[in-house]
DNA sequence: TCTGGGGTCCTATGGCTC
DNA sequence: TCTGGAGCCATAGGACCC
C-alpha cells in the first residue's frame, strides 16, 4: 500500500539493467542510476529511451509514499523533512514515512517507538483516511481516462492494460509518460510506473523505478531483468517462505527457476512451489481484471493495554460486529460464516468460525453468535490483546438463503433506522445504550 | 524492535456422506 | 451391520500482501 512490498524486495537486490538511463524528473527529483535500488529511493532504474514493444503493455501504476505525499499537500511547510503518518499510541506502527524518513531507515509497519528512535527528529502526523480516499480516487479517474481496462490494488496501485490504447495515445512508454504528468499536474502527487507483458514483472518494475520513475521491461529482456533478482522478489516469497528456499540452496530467481518443480513444491507446498517455478520464467496468465467481489469483511481492533475483562471485550465485539453490519449493507452484502478473532498477551493468536444456517447482515445477530463463540472458549480472564470479527460467505442481499420467518425484525429496523439517521446527520448521534451507559459509568473511557 | 488493520489464499485436518 | 476409501465441506491457522 503506501509502502509496497516489492519496495521492501527492492532494498536487497543487486541488480543492475544495462540498458537502463536516467528520466528527467519532471520536477527536478533526485535522479540516479547504477545503483542498488533502495526502500529510500537511493538506486532507483528508470528507462530514458523510448522503448516500444508492443507485447509489453500491461503497466503497473504505484504512488510514491502515498499517505505521507498527501499529507505535505496539506503541509507544505513539512517538504524536505522526516514525516512519519502514524498513531502516537504505545502499541502503534508506521502507516507511511516519507523518504527523507526512510533515510534513517523507518519502514511502514515499523513500530512508532523504534521509528522515533531511529528518527527522533521525525513529525509525526495523524492520518486522515478520508484524504488519502478522495486522492485516490482522482489518482484512478486518470487511469480510467486512459483505458477502461484497469484493476485497483488497495488505495494507492493499479494495473492497467494499455494495449487497446496505442492508436489514440501511444506505445505503453508514451501512456505511462502521460499518465505519470497528468498525476502531477492535477494532484501534485508523484506515482512510479512499470510495463512489461505480465503483471508481476510490471509491479516488480514500479517497485525498482521508485521514486517517481519509469521502467520499461520488453518481453525480450524478461528473464534477463528477472533472473539475477533475489528470491524474494517473487510474489509470495516472504520470510518463511524465503527460509524454505533458502534451506535448498537457493538465493536468486534463477536458482527458483532451474530447480525441478518436485523439490520446490515439497519445500513450500505444491500451490505455492507451482506459482513460483511459473513466475521465476515470467509466466504470469493473470489479465488485467476490472472490479472484483469482496470475499470477507472484517474489523479489528488492538487494545492500549491487554483486557482481562470479559464486559470490556463483549462491548468490543459489539462494536466490532455493528462496523461490519453497516459495511455489509452499504455494501449491499449479507455473510453467513462469522468469525471471531483473540491475540493474547504473547501475541499468540486464534480464530474461531461458525457458519450459520442463513445469510446475514445484522450486528445484533453477529453478536450474538460472536459472543456465543467467544464465551464458550473459556478465556473470559485471559488477557486479550486484539479482538476481531470478521464476515465470510459473502452474498448479496435477499441473494441467499432465507428463513421461513423473521426472527430479528425488531433488530432490523432499529438498525435500518440507524443507519439513516446516520445517512442524514452522520456519525455518532445515534448510537446503542451498551455504549451510552458505558459513557456514563466510566467517563474516562 | 516488538509487532496495526484490512484483506486473500493455501494447507491440514476432521466430520459427514455415499 | 461394519469398514475403508473418495469426495466434499467446514474449520483453524499460517503466510503473505498492501
Amino acid at each position: 500500500m503506501w509502502i509496497s512490498a516489492s519496495s521492501l524486495v527492492i532494498s536487497r537486490l543487486i541488480w543492475r539493467l544495462s540498458n537502463c538511463r536516467v528520466l528527467p524528473p519532471i520536477d527536478g527529483g533526485a535522479c540516479e542510476t547504477g545503483r542498488v535500488s533502495k526502500q529510500d529511493g537511493s538506486g532507483r532504474q528508470v528507462t530514458t529511451n523510448f522503448v516500444d514493444d508492443g507485447r509489453a503493455s500491461i503497466m503497473h501504476v504505484d504512488m510514491d509514499a502515498f499517505f505521507a505525499s498527501v499529507e505535505l499537500l496539506e503541509r507544505p511547510d513539512l517538504r524536505g523533512l522526516p514525516v512519519i503518518v502514524g498513531h502516537r499510541g504505545a502499541r502503534s506502527v508506521v502507516t507511511a514515512a516519507t523518504y527523507e524518513a526512510r533515510k534513517y531507515g523507518v519502514n511502514s509497519a515499523m513500530p512508532m517507538a523504534l521509528a522515533l528512535r531511529r528518527c527522533p527528529d521525525a513529525v509525526v502526523l495523524e492520518p486522515h483516511f478520508d484524504r488519502y480516499t478522495h486522492y485516490s480516487q482522482q489518482v484512478m479517474a486518470i487511469c480510467d481516462d486512459l483505458t477502461p481496462l484497469v484493476e485497483r490494488l488497495g488505495i494507492d496501485e493499479a494495473f492497467l492494460d494499455v494495449s487497446g490504447a496505442r492508436r489514440l495515445l501511444g506505445s505503453p512508454y508514451e501512456v505511462a509518460t502521460l499518465l505519470r504528468r497528468r498525476v502531477w499536474d492535477e494532484t501534485g502527487l508523484r506515482c512510479s510506473v512499470g510495463v512489461a507483458a505480465t503483471k508481476f514483472v510490471a509491479k516488480l518494475a514500479s517497485g525498482l523505478s521508485k521514486p517517481d520513475g519509469l521502467l520499461v521491461v520488453p518481453l525480450a529482456e524478461t528473464l534477463q531483468f528477472l533472473h539475477p533478482l533475489p528470491i524474494s522478489a517473487l510474489w509470495g516469497v516472504g520470510a518463511k517462505t524465503e527460509e524454505h528456499l533458502v534451506r535448498l540452496g537457493l538465493r536468486t530467481v534463477a536458482d527458483v527457476a532451474h530447480t525441478p518443480l518436485v523439490s520446490l513444491q515439497k519445500s513450500v507446498g505444491v500451490a505455492t512451489g507451482t506459482k513460483l517455478h511459473e513466475l521465476s520464467w515470467a509466466r504470469d496468465p493473470r489479465s488485467v481484471t476490472v472490479g472484483g467481489e469482496e470475499k470477507s469483511v472484517g474489523h479489528e481492533v488492538t487494545f492500549e493495554h491487554d483486557i482481562t475483562d470479559a464486559a470490556v471485550i463483549r462491548r468490543e465485539l459489539l462494536r466490532m460486529s455493528d462496523k461490519v453490519a453497516v459495511r455489509l449493507r452499504r455494501a449491499q452484502l449479507e455473510g453467513r460464516t462469522v468469525v471471531l478473532k483473540l491475540r493474547f498477551a504473547d501475541f499468540s493468536t486464534i480464530t474461531r468460525s461458525r457458519t450459520l444456517g442463513e445469510y446475514t447482515d445484522l450486528g445484533q445477530r453477529i453478536y450474538d453468535e460472536v459472543c456465543e463463540i467467544y464465551e464458550g472458549l473459556g478465556h473470559q480472564y485471559s488477557r486479550i490483546r486484539l479482538v476481531g470479527v470478521r464476515m465470510e460467505q459473502l452474498a448479496p442481499s435477499g441473494g441467499g438463503s432465507t428463513a421461513l420467518w423473521d426472527t430479528d425484525e425488531g433488530w432490523r429496523e432499529a438498525e435500518s433506522v440507524m443507519d439513516a439517521v446516520t445517512a442524514r446527520f452522520g456519525n455518532g448521534l445515534v448510537q446503542r445504550a451498551a455504549f451510552v451507559q458505558k459513557k456514563q459509568t466510566r467517563p474516562d473511557d
